[in-house]
RNA sequence: GGAGGGGUUCCAGAGCGGUCAAAUGGGGCGGGCUGUAAACCCGUUGACUUCGGUCUUCGAAAGUUCGAAUCUUUCCCCCUCCA
C-alpha cells in the first residue's frame, strides 16, 4: 500500500474511499493535489476541524500539495447535511473576514515554504458567483438525476421530517461536486478529502468528473472523532475548543488536551501529533498522566508554537501544584486605585470573568470552590487587600481547575 | 383538504387553578475519593438579596380570577393519522 495511504490508515483517519487501491497506485507514482473544504460561518475554526487540518499535514509529509477550499460561495448556501434547519444566512463582508481568519489559522498548521507542497488557498466563490445559469443546467445539471439526489441521507432526513429544505440548500451538493471539477481542471486535484458526513458530496464530485471530463479523481473520508465519553469532540460546556488564541488562550488550549480522558490518549497522539507510530507504540506504558502532558505540549505547539506549549506547561504545574505563585497563569488586570474602594472578592471573580452570576459565586462559596493563593475563602464578602498580592499579582482559584492570575497595575 | 396530539426552566420530560422557581432523569457546576482520568458518593443547578425576602420565567398576545404553567380567545410553530 501506498506510504501515504498507510500511515493515514495506522493514524485513524480512515473511513472510506472511493477507489483504494486505484488511489494507492497514483499517489506512489505521481505527487498530486488534494483538497479539504472548509465551512466558514463561523469565525474560526475549532477542535472539530483538526482532524481534517492533519489530513493536510499528512498530505504535505508525503510531498503532496494541499489545497484548501475556503467555501466562500457555498457557504452563501449553507450544507444541509446533517443539519435539521436551513442555517443562518451570512452577509459578505462576515463570511470575508471568516475566510482570513480561517485561513490564518490553516497558515499555523501547515508548512508554507516548500514550494512543492505549499498550500493553496481557493475561494469557490471566484468560480460560483459568475456561474451562467442556462449554461450551468445544461454542461452540469444534466449529470445529475433527482432520483439520486432525493436518495441521499441529507435530503432523505429533511424529507422524511417534513422539515422544509430550500431549492437553494438542494443544490448544494450540486455546487460541491462542481468545485471538485473545477478544481480538478484548473489545479489538476484528483482527491478529496472530508468528513464521513461529506461522502455523498465527495462521490458526486468524483462522479462528475469522471462525466464530464472523463478523468479519474478520488475521495476519501474520516471518521467521526468521537470522545470515549460519547460526546462528539470539539464543543465543551465551557464552550466550543477554538483554534484561535483570540477565542482560547494558549493555556486553555492545552488544559483542554492535557484532561483527555485515559481511553481516548493513545488515539489522540496518533492523529493529532506527528510522533511516529512505532513511537507512539512504545510509549503506551509510559505513565498515562506523562503521555497526556506530552499529548499537550505536542498539540499546543503546533498551533500556538513551542514556547506557548513550554508556558502552559508550568503554568499548569505551578497551578496545581499547590502553595506557588501561578506566575505563568492567564492574567486578568485590574488597577491598583480599584483595591482602594473596598473590593470584595465577589467583585474580583465578576470583574476577572470567570463568573458572571452573582447567585452562582454564592454557591461556589457554599461549596468551599474558592480559593487565593491557595488558601480557602469562606467568606463571601472577603476584602481584597493589597497585601495578598505578591510581586503585584495573585492566584485566583475556582474548584480544582480553573486559575487565573490577577495582576495589578 | 379532513381528524387528532403537542409547544414547560441547558436537554428529555412531569405538572393541568393556590402548597410551583415548577417532580424525575440526563448534562453542567462544586465537594469527596483519585491521577487535572474513569467509575462511584454527596451537594447544587433563574436573577438579585441587608438571607427576612424581592423580581423575571412555562410558544406569543389579550382575557377570566383574590390568585394561572394550569381556564377562555386569537395568533405563530411543530408532530401523528387519513385523503
Amino acid at each position: 500500500m501506498n506510504k501515504f495511504l498507510k500511515e493515514f490508515k495506522d493514524r485513524g483517519f480512515f473511513y472510506q474511499c472511493t477507489n483504494e487501491e486505484d488511489l494507492s497506485k497514483l499517489l506512489d507514482k505521481e505527487k498530486i493535489s488534494g483538497y479539504i473544504g472548509f465551512d466558514c460561518t463561523a469565525e474560526s475554526l475549532h477542535v472539530g476541524s483538526l482532524l481534517q487540518i492533519m489530513c493536510l499535514r499528512l498530505l504535505q509529509k508525503h510531498g503532496h500539495r494541499p489545497i484548501v477550499l475556503l467555501g466562500g460561495g457555498t457557504t452563501r448556501i449553507g450544507d444541509p447535511s446533517g443539519k435539521d434547519k436551513t442555517r443562518k444566512i451570512l452577509n459578505e463582508k462576515e463570511i470575508d473576514q471568516n475566510i482570513k481568519n480561517i485561513e490564518k489559522i490553516l497558515k499555523n498548521f501547515l508548512d508554507v515554504k516548500n514550494p512543492k507542497t505549499k498550500p493553496v488557498f481557493v475561494n469557490n466563490y471566484s468560480w460560483l458567483k459568475s456561474l451562467n445559469y442556462i449554461s450551468f443546467l445544461r454542461d452540469i445539471g444534466k449529470h445529475f438525476t433527482i432520483n439520486k439526489m432525493l436518495s441521499f441521507d441529507s435530503v432523505k432526513t429533511r424529507l422524511e421530517r417534513e422539515q422544509s429544505l430550500s431549492y437553494m440548500e438542494f443544490n448544494y451538493m450540486i455546487l460541491q461536486a462542481y468545485d471538485f471539477l473545477e478544481l480538478n481542471k484548473k489545479k489538476n486535484c484528483t482527491l478529496q478529502i472530508g468528513g464521513s458526513d461529506q461522502w455523498g458530496n465527495i462521490v458526486n464530485g468524483v462522479e462528475l468528473i469522471k462525466r464530464y471530463s472523463n478523468k479519474q479523481a478520488y475521495g476519501l473520508t474520516t471518521p467521526l472523532i468521537t470522545l470515549a465519553s460519547g460526546a462528539k469532540m470539539g464543543k465543551t460546556e465551557a464552550g466550543a475548543i477554538w483554534l484561535d488564541k483570540k477565542f482560547l488562550s494558549a493555556y486553555d488550549y492545552w488544559q483542554f488536551w492535557r484532561n483527555t480522558d485515559d481511553r481516548d490518549v493513545v488515539k489522540f497522539l496518533k492523529i493529532f501529533t506527528d510522533l511516529d507510530i512505532s513511537e507512539i507504540d512504545n510509549l503506551q506504558n509510559n505513565n498515562i498522566n506523562e503521555l497526556k502532558i506530552l499529548l499537550a505540549n505536542k498539540a499546543t505547539a503546533m498551533l500556538h508554537g513551542k514556547k506557548a506549549a513550554e508556558n502552559s506547561e508550568q503554568a499548569a504545574k505551578e497551578a496545581f501544584s499547590g502553595n506557588s505563585l501561578g506566575a505563568n497563569l492567564p492574567s486578568v488586570k485590574i488597577k491598583s486605585k480599584e483595591l482602594h474602594k473596598q473590593m470584595s472578592i465577589m467583585d474580583l471573580i465578576i470583574l476577572s470573568k470567570l463568573e458572571n452570576s452573582k447567585s452562582e459565586i454564592r454557591r461556589l462559596f457554599k461549596g468551599n470552590a474558592i480559593k487565593i493563593n491557595d488558601e480557602l475563602i469562606k467568606d463571601e464578602k472577603f476584602i481584597i487587600k493589597k497585601e495578598l498580592f505578591n510581586k503585584n499579582y495573585l492566584k485566583l482559584s475556582i474548584g480544582k481547575k480553573r486559575h487565573i492570575k490577577i495582576e495589578l497595575s
